[in-house]
DNA sequence: AGCTATTGATAACG
DNA sequence: TCGTTATCAATAGCT
């Protein structure tokens, strides 16, 4: 609707995509609402637009009654009302309601762990694998930033060493020629005691793909 | 839309309601996905007719993940706030037992999101990676044998369809020729009814990656 | 934000 | 439930 027809492809450029954005988040809003007083239905709406900022719409402005109905769902009544007769309190609502959010984090869960699958459809299994694949980036951004940190802190540490060795090797020297001169004087304390040349305390370990931490 | 104005109002006529309630589900469902893809936003939509059945969309199939964002939304503060000073009995040991286990399904499932990785070690780092591309190799095999299926079942009524294809194409030939020989008696029903030429009901569609079922 | 030309959604009906 | 069509509503492109 409008002049000339809209494919559904992301809008490239911002401010066309951020005008529509607002445009067609309020009709879908009003739709939302109408579903809701014509149809004698409960809906909820929840919207993030790209920069994250939140927008909702829920039927008697009762978002978090839906929601957890929601969620209880797939826990279905059959254990409200037949393992639960002892439903002695409030408590045992706000429990349920937690046990159906267990079941469903779980059963996500299988998913994203490749199990389980006959279940889900080729749209859903594409989403998986897309959302897998994006994941899968991420943590080797991450694994390969940790391996150059940790490349860099050994270099820096290579560095460091081959600089007090540079050192030492001198003082070596050094007091090889005072120890030639001296031995024309005989074997004493030449000043230079031993704790002069003692390490500084050797860096902590980098522990690079430690298992325990 | 539609012939007549509708008013906002709940349908008292049940046929009626519940008919306007499939077609503007679907619509409010299409509306949603085109928001989501035109103007990359995450939506989430919930609708409970009013005899509870659920309906659900939400963008990428990933209800729980935006239901999530939502929550940290409101729950951060909350959190804060409201401290549970109500340990008022027994099943609150139970209760609590679940409230860590969902934390934890939650935090594990945002590593598995490739979120939240900075806490992670290297070594955790590997295996997520490694569990996740294992679970992606599976999702790819039972995707692609989806996809294989599909191939077969259209390549299948590919064939049959050329079959019939052939046979009608066969039909017309001998009835020209009948007809042919008729038009020197003149014109008349040369028993081949129309019906002879009905296709049979059509293959359902196979729905092939279909967003809505 | 406001204005239309268009397209899209859908109420009523079959 | 499904298809068709007359209508009305939503909105794309401009300003």
């Amino acid at each position: 609707m409008g002049r000339g027809r809209v494919e559904l492809k992301r809008i490239e450029n911002k401010i066309n995509r951020q005008v529509t954005f607002s445009k067609r988040r309020s009709g879908l809003f009003k739709k939302a609402h109408e579903l809701s007083v014509i149809c004698d239905a409960e809906v909820a709406l929840i919207v993030f637009s790209h920069k994250w900022k939140l927008y909702e719409y829920s039927t008697d402005s009762c978002m978090e009654k839906i929601l957890e109905r929601y969620e209880r769902h797939y826990y279905a009544e059959r254990h409200l009302v037949a393992t639960e007769p002892e439903s002695q309190g409030e408590w045992s609502v706000e429990y349920n309601r937690l046990k159906a959010k267990v079941e469903l984090l779980q059963k996500n869960h299988r998913h994203y762990m490749g199990e389980d699958l006959d279940p889900l459809s080729l749209k859903e299994l594409q989403n998986l694998e897309q959302q897998l694949d994006t994941a899968l980036k991420h943590i080797r951004a991450r694994k390969n930033q940790l391996l150059n940190e940790s490349i860099s802190e050994l270099q820096r540490k290579e560095k460091a060493i081959k600089e007090q060795n540079a050192m030492l090797a001198n003082q070596i020297k050094e007091r090889e020629k005072t120890g030639a001169r001296q031995s024309q004087w005989g074997q004493q304390d030449n000043g230079l005691n031993t704790s002069s040349f003692v390490l500084p305390h050797p860096h902590p370990s980098l522990n690079i793909g430690g298992i325990y931490q």
